[in-house]
RNA sequence: GGGGCCGUAGUUCAGCUGGUUAGAACGCCGGCCUGUCACGCCGGAGGUCACGGGUUCGAGCCCCGCCGGCCCCGCCA
């Protein structure tokens, strides 16, 4: 017998109907002469209910079912009696009185009772995820999921976008993250690279006449996790021909907007705030600024300048910079809580911290005899400072002191509870620079990726200032994390030839690597930029997760596993001869 | 690679200053129960205290190592 319906869809208005159901025995609740059954599948429970001794049947079925159990059970729907009815319940006004139940599998006892009051071990639940799944909170992350991926295909099919696959198997890229190889059989010694994002493949669909393609495409990147990362994980990639930034921030706008109107009910304002990365840096501390809250950073060299405070005079002298942030209220930390503060900017990379409580009759701090009245005073209205409120200051190279103070700005704000408001504040951060010193400071790296596009006003610079040079890059920023991010690229090949070499990709090299997209670019290439959202994400946020794991059906733990399937595994001894491996006898 | 927190029953946890037989709740098993919905009542089973070593008369507890989990830094164009 089919089932004719879900478990949670029943009400009052089915009352008198016979009906069959299908799902798992959540919970039974066994009086002897009266059994009840919770039926549970993703739409919700109904309550059956068994009375022993109508049939000789449901005698047997009634003391033996257990929880999970799969069952499927045909009867009448009826009105609950008076007094029996459950509010809780969206179909606590009827329950389901079994004519006849089956078994159609029975179910071991589940490691962990699938109780959402139940808070059940990360490892346990990996391990389990099959049960873990059945939870309602999961059915609804992944049920939310499958909406926002719905809303975005619907989205960009109706702005001319076609979804176009990109392979798999593809080709490693030096630069970038670590790669995931696989090795190739049938040419020894040469591997596959599994991509870190389809950038080449979408650019070559542009010069490939597509127009405007999109993919939810899956990438890979071999480096440690975070709560926010893994290995595995899904970008929303598109890229447009003939295009522009603002096109595509319009773009993105209009379908955040309906993401966060139709999925989660949450109108945003559009379009977002805009701020240029110095902006963001130097008032926010951080490319990926939490706009939901202000304590902005400060720069106070002008004022403390030569005031004869050591600290701060050697870092203005060594070209450094004295920058400040404001604590509302937070004078109240202890001594003790402070020198943790300045341990974890020590940690971030200060030298040390400075800090001035401002109280009721005026300053306490270690550093205020170092600082004339007038400075303080200076100082003090610099911040719009009031009894209370704590001043937190770190002297030394401008990136540092935007570094540290960028984190403290977070602490600030978790101890001030406003980053666990509700509020959903976007930003676009633009203007990135194109290109950085790399860790040892001899090299230049690009910022975003090779292929970006530089502002044409800059190009000027490319030989002879190119950290000056800004990129046609930008990030889209949701509440401190960034959600996504995309450039113009360059289309024309002496250009895409330069940058390789300013980044000291030898032609050969560049050949190797990339000559396919240089050739490409010698056939007729459009103009065209993209954008590339972390889907992950985005849907933690809208499910209010606090890990990515919550959002993905089976994802990998901090050492990059597969708690139930054990990935990755050992191979027979047959597929490493085939793949002509051999492991390094030392390890 | 580094830092932090954690690992005790199927699950979530407690376990004092190192001291006799390691506890609770939920779950599980058995019995009773005709209106429960976290049903109730009675009874019961269930432990490699992650693992290895050390200190000690004696270790769940202290020390060292190791494995695993989570969070963070590095890393992630």
């Amino acid at each position: 017998m089919k089932r004719t319906g879900y478990c949670g869809t029943w009400r009052a208005a089915h009352v008198g109907q016979t009906v069959t159901v299908a799902g798992w025995i959540h919970r039974r609740r066994d009086h002897g002469g009266l059994v009840f059954i919770d039926l549970r599948d993703y739409t919700g429970m109904i309550q059956i209910v068994i009375h022993p001794e109508a049939s000789t049947e449901l005698e047997a079925m009634a003391h033996v079912l257990r929880s999970e159990d799969v069952c499927e059970v045909t009867g009448l729907i009826e009105k609950r009696p008076p007094e029996t009815e459950n509010k809780q319940l969206p179909t606590g006004q009827v329950e389901l009185l079994a004519a006849s139940v089956h078994r159609l599998n029975a179910a071991k006892t589940p490691p962990f009772v699938l109780d959402e009051a139940e808070t059940v071990a990360e490892p346990v639940r990996l391990k389990y995820r099959y049960l873990d799944l059945r939870r309602p909170a999961m059915q609804a992350n992944l049920r939310l999921r499958h909406r926002v991926t719905t809303l975005i295909r619907d989205y960009l099919n109706g702005q001319g976008f076609i979804e176009i696959e990109t392979p798999i198997l593809t080709k490693s890229t030096p630069e970038g993250a670590r790669d995931y190889l696989v090795p190739s059989r049938i040419y020894p010694g040469r591997f596959f690279a599994l991509p870190q994002s389809p950038q080449l493949y979408k650019q070559i669909l542009m010069v490939g006449g597509c127009d405007r393609y999109y993919q939810i495409a899956r990438c890979f990147r071999d480096e440690d996790l975070r709560a926010d990362r893994q290995p595995e994980f899904t970008q929303v990639d598109l890229e447009l021909s003939f295009t522009d930034q603002e096109e595509i921030f319009a773009l993105m706008e209009g379908l955040m907007g309906r993401l966060f109107r139709e999925v989660v009910s949450r109108p945003l304002t559009t379009p977002f705030r805009r701020l240029t990365y110095q902006e963001a840096m130097s008032r926010y501390g951080s490319d990926k600024p939490d706009l939901r809250f202000g304590v902005e950073l400060h720069d106070v060299g002008a004022i403390v300048k030569g005031s004869g405070f050591a600290v701060f005079d050697r870092a203005l002298e060594q070209r450094g910079v004295v920058n400040g942030i404001k604590a509302p209220g937070l004078a109240k930390l202890s001594r003790r809580e402070l020198d943790e503060w300045t341990q974890a900017a020590i940690g971030w990379g200060a030298k040390g911290l400075a800090w001035i409580k401002v109280t009721a009759d005026g300053y306490d701090s270690p550093i205020a005899k170092f600082l004339p009245a007038d400075r303080l005073q200076r100082l003090r209205a610099e911040f719009d400072a009031k009894p209370g409120d704590l001043l937190l200051f770190v002297a030394d190279a401008e990136a540092v002191a935007h570094a540290v103070l960028g984190q403290l700005r977070l602490k600030i704000g978790g101890l001030l509870g406003v980053t666990k408001s509700d509020q959903m504040a976007f930003c676009w951060v633009t203007d990135f620079p194109l290109l950085a010193r790399d860790e040892d400071g001899k090299r230049l790296v690009a910022m975003h990726h090779p292929f970006t596009r530089p502002v044409d006003d800059d190009l000027q610079w490319l030989d002879s200032e190119p950290l000056r040079v800004r990129a046609q890059a930008y990030d889209l920023v949701l509440n401190g994390s960034e959600l996504g991010g995309g450039s113009l690229r360059i289309y024309q090949r002496e250009l895409q030839q330069r940058m390789f070499d300013i980044l000291g990709v030898s032609p050969e090299r560049a050949g190797e690597r990339f000559g396919f997209l240089l050739e490409a670019f010698e056939y007729g290439t459009p103009p065209h930029g993209g954008i590339a959202l972390g889907l992950d994400r985005l849907v933690m946020i809208l499910a209010g997760a606090e890990s990515l794991r919550e959002v993905i059906a089976f994802p990998k733990t901090q050492r990059a596993v597969c708690p139930l399937t054990d990935a990755p595994g050992e191979i027979d001894r047959q597929q490493w001869d085939e793949l002509h491996l051999r492991i390094d006898a030392a390890t």
